[in-house]
DNA sequence: CGCGGATACGGACCGTAGTCCGGTTGTACG
DNA sequence: CGTACAACCGGACTACGGTCCGTATCCGCG
């Protein structure tokens, strides 16, 4: 060993070494041409294919970047879905703490519902393979700590994990968006069952 | 008018006029094929080129019968449930007519855990695009129709048609496969939390 | 039995997601 | 400034789902 060790070499594991100044470019090049071809043709009529050649790039660096379609679409989500995270996190109550869990609860789910809503084409396009969907979805698994942390502090009884899983499913965009289109129902009234279920199952 | 009607040559509308030999004959070819191949490397790894080939018949025949992926697993799906659907709607209490609704509600969710779990791999298989999903699947419709009048005679209050899909999406194949083998949770657990949510619901 | 039209057939064809790898470029370091 | 190597790039390639349409087959009827 020399009496001053060399800069790491090996980066330290779990820092990754930070991105290529070109890597960078690339990205937000792809993610304006994705948000604009999505705006223009809805996102299930956007191919990876042409996001690359709007973004004047090959197919491959889409994938290094965003490993696939699903992945793309997340991104364009991530943005959006950061203001609601901060909110539920650390805004203000209801959503934020300081108000009752139950109540934090029901604000949490009337929250979720808007957002799933209102982006419901680019969450349909996003969806994962049935094996994935649970698992390689980051703000899901925020969701699921969130509702759980908040069952928790509420005191009910029950497997709590388990309660959790069950109030995430009623709140599945795919879920959400056939209660408005297929089925008709308004926002308010989804609302309103969710405030419903979480009195049955809290109150 | 002629004294005697000549035969139907529109055929009554609703009716199909009935499957020709050869085009039965395919589609029990395929559905052999394609219950072999599914047993032999999984529902995830039959590709719609194989079952055709296995069955030495062409693409499109297979398309023809069977719609699509979806409609194949589907169609080998609709033997083993037909088993179950019967068992709810003519079967014995508790599952089948006679007990009372919360009675029935549990033993239904039980069974169609256990139906879920059991064909998992297909279920997986078997997904349809989300904008289909809850329109294209008879048996969902069934289930719903099933929950929905348990929930009527329980004269539970609140809004029955919402509390019915909320109830179903507790039962989807893939978040059960997922409590299943990411989570871990043990069947009897998942029941016993479908037990639970219908007594805080009902109870 | 023979005919005609509905039904079914096959497999070439298309579009899209995702992979692969030989060549290029950015960046840290001397 | 030069060098070396990791990171990155592009686009040809593969695999698979799904469509299309000219041809062959079945089957009810005379």
């Amino acid at each position: 060993m020399s009496a001053h060790t060399p800069p790491v070499l090996l980066p330290v594991a779990g820092q990754p070494p930070r991105e290529r100044a070109d890597a960078a470019r690339n990205r937000s090049r792809l993610l304006d041409v994705a948000a604009r071809l999505v705006a223009e043709h809805g996102a299930a009529n956007v191919t990876m294919d042409a996001v690359a050649a709007g973004a004047a790039v090959g197919k491959g660096t889409v994938y290094r970047r965003f490993g696939d379609r699903a992945g793309l679409m997340l991104a364009l989500l991530d943005h959006a879905g950061r203001a609601f995270q901060e909110a539920f996190i650390s805004g203000p109550p209801p959503l934020g703490p300081g108000a009752p869990p139950t109540d934090r609860l029901r604000a949490f789910g009337a929250g979720l519902i808007e957002h799933h809503l209102r982006y419901r084409d680019l969450y349909l396009a996003a969806e994962l393979p049935p094996d994935r969907r649970y698992t390689d979805d980051p703000p899901r698994a925020l969701y699921a700590r969130h509702i759980s942390g908040l069952l928790a502090a509420a005191e009910t009884g029950g497997d709590t994990e388990l309660l959790t899983e069950t109030l995430l499913a009623s709140l599945d965009p795919a879920l959400l968006a056939h209660l408005r289109a297929q089925r008709g129902m308004s926002q308010e009234r989804i609302t309103a069952g969710w405030t419903d279920l979480v009195d049955r199952l809290l109150g």
